[in-house]
DNA sequence: ATTGACCTTCCAGTGACTGGAAGCCCTATT
DNA sequence: AATAGGGCTTCCAGTCACTGGAAGGTCAAT
């Protein structure tokens, strides 16, 4: 299987594709003209982190969960904790940004915006 | 006034600063000894800064930002669309974060998260 | 033989810093 | 006067996960 062919099939970019292979996630074979010539098994690596990638988790955080999972001795409990982690990281991150939300749109509703200068989301980034 | 005393005053790195000047936010002048020197104005445009950075605007939006704030002539329209698009990638980023959230905290929570290998987490991840 | 779509590698850039090394400057103490 | 410490300087490299582009080899069809 060529590099776009696994794109297609996992929908991720061939750029990514080669990335991982560079970052030493897979590690596809070569053909006589230097061609990777992707395996099932590499194609579903990529699938799966393909997928990690979508719920969030980082490089590594996938890195590890691969290794889980070809881990037949793996503790479920492990994969649990990564994920929790990870879902405490999200829950982080969406407080943040519901509090620039929050504090935006009320200053986005304030402002007239017009022609005139008066502007209070100028006034409250300037205040001291 | 020195980098640390400036630091102190906007809550920012001073590594920041220094970041900043470079990118030409800010144009401290020099004392003698090549030491930064920094004014009421370029402290002020600092805090700026960071009020913006902290509402989660892109270093580019801060430079509109901060030349709509010294332009006497400006519209508050031209504030609030740029402060609107913003808002409007929150949104976004909020919306994306909470569908993570949403699939990953029905995964942990059928997760046993014992010493026994299975694991709907993996599962899902490994999922065709 | 040529076209055009593949594939390859390598290098650079993204955003917004952050860490660290090497070295100058200032003040206070010995 | 020498030294210790802290603060300041510049410059370089690294972060994260790609992404774009250049230069060039390969393949299938015309």
């Amino acid at each position: 299987m060529n590099i776009s062919e696994v794109a297609r099939q996992t929908g991720l970019p061939p750029k990514t594709i080669r990335y991982y292979e560079e970052i030493g996630l897979v590690q596809p074979l070569r053909d006589a003209n230097g061609y990777r010539v992707f395996r099932e098994t590499d194609a579903h690596k990529l699938g799966f982190m393909g997928r990690a990638r979508t719920l969030g988790f980082s490089i590594e955080d996938c890195r590890t969960l691969l290794a889980l999972y070809e881990d037949q001795h793996r503790a479920s409990a492990d994969v649990k904790r990564l994920a929790e982690e990870h879902l405490t990281q999200i829950d982080t991150k969406i407080a943040q940004l519901q509090s620039m939300q929050a504090t935006l749109r009320h200053l986005v509703e304030e402002c007239s915006g017009d022609t005139r200068p008066d502007c209070p989301i100028l006034r409250d980034l300037a205040k001291d």
